[in-house]
DNA sequence: ATTACTACGCGCCGAGTAA
DNA sequence: TTTACTCGGCGCGTAGTAA
């Protein structure tokens, strides 16, 4: 296998927690997640492990696998070489409680034309709903931040006479798992933000109304 | 033109500066870096510009590309994963003179055993030397702060007899350029390091004697 | 020296399938 | 359900080469 497919699979099993230690994955779900098939994830593990970069052991039907050294050396180095790209982020952290919107946020997130730009720009495909946070008042001054920050911009466009906005958005986590923070910019709210990922969040968390969540931002 | 080979092709012209503007570059160079023929990193460019990830053009008898706003989408993605998977770094900044060593630097890098991991764990072939910096009293202190932080380690080995120690080792810059600050853990400078990288660094900066450096130490 | 075309053959991908 | 084998076909990488 080559270096290029290596560092994609080695970064896939890491963000599943590859590095701390043994981490139960499907070939057909990474395979899905890589836009491979299911014969070619199961060829690449293999061939990874062949390499040394992981250690993999069958676990029941399923396989764990873990991070080696090696393979960790590979992920540092591309990490560095990241950063030098694109300097050290500046991590904004925010804290409140989950609120209940009115279903705008599904609406939003539904539209064609914003769905498509956040796998484009964002590369996750959205869950169908926004998680509305309403942050402490002691966090309302990052927001207003946040709005002048530098974003990933998704154009605004009409569909079936009706206008959208332009909308700025952030890649970010959520009690650290991954999304967005999004901010149309014709909302004028300064402390309730929307999160969105590529699962519900209210699930993935249970988060009932009034739960505390702390999200990050990285720009 | 798959995933993978996008990203990794979009990170080597973005380590040459392809996100700011035009960068001239050469297929065999890319090839070489990236250990495909030539031919292929003619083929993997022409069809990034295809993807409309890059823009290309002739450049004489060279080409000059730059990575468009959808290219560079795409590596702020990964590099948004890997500070998932490993956090900010800590950025250590040391400033210090040129001086000349004793030929050890020479002499310690060019030991097949320490050559072959740096080679493996900093993934570049350390250029046979090392740049000594003595660095100014003010930053001694930091110094010796990482001496004790997380570290690259390069194992120790004996070769015609000759014992070598381990030696602990930092993604770094020189000047922005990327390379490693190593430390033997025997040592006992406490401001003089020592750098190297996959070039001459004195040549590549036309360092002498006395002239100033500032290096950035990634942990 | 470049880049990039054509040809060709290896090897990779995925369908089918066994365990 | 899984993983991972075999196998057939096509896509990719490289040699040769033109410009």
């Amino acid at each position: 296998m080559n270096d290029a497919y290596a560092q994609r699979l080695l970064r896939e099993l890491a963000m599943r927690g590859a590095i701390q230690g043994y981490v139960v994955v499907s070939t057909t779900d990474i395979g899905r997640k890589l836009g491979i098939s299911q014969q070619s994830a199961s060829r690449w593990l293999t061939e990874l492990a062949e390499m040394g970069l992981i250690r993999k052991e069958r676990f029941g039907k399923n396989l764990k696998v873990k991070i080696t050294q090696e393979g960790e050396f590979i992920l540092r180095r591309a990490w560095f070489e990241h950063i030098l790209i694109f300097g050290t982020p500046e991590v904004i952290t925010l804290k409140g409680t989950v609120m209940s919107g009115l279903g705008e946020g599904r609406y939003y997130v539904m539209r064609e034309g914003y769905r498509r730009q956040i796998r484009e720009k964002l590369f996750f495909d959205p869950y169908p709903g926004t998680l509305n946070v309403k942050v402490y008042p002691t966090y309302r001054k990052k927001v207003a931040e946040l709005r002048e920050g530098d974003c990933v911009m998704l154009r605004g466009f009409t569909e079936g006479g009706k206008t959208f906005g332009r909308v700025k958005a952030f890649h970010a986590t959520v009690n650290g798992y991954p999304g967005a923070l999004i901010i149309p910019e014709m909302s004028h709210y300064r402390d309730v933000i929307e999160i969105i990922a590529d699962v519900s969040l209210r699930e993935k968390f249970g988060l009932r109304d009034g739960d505390e969540v702390e999200i990050r931002v990285y720009l």
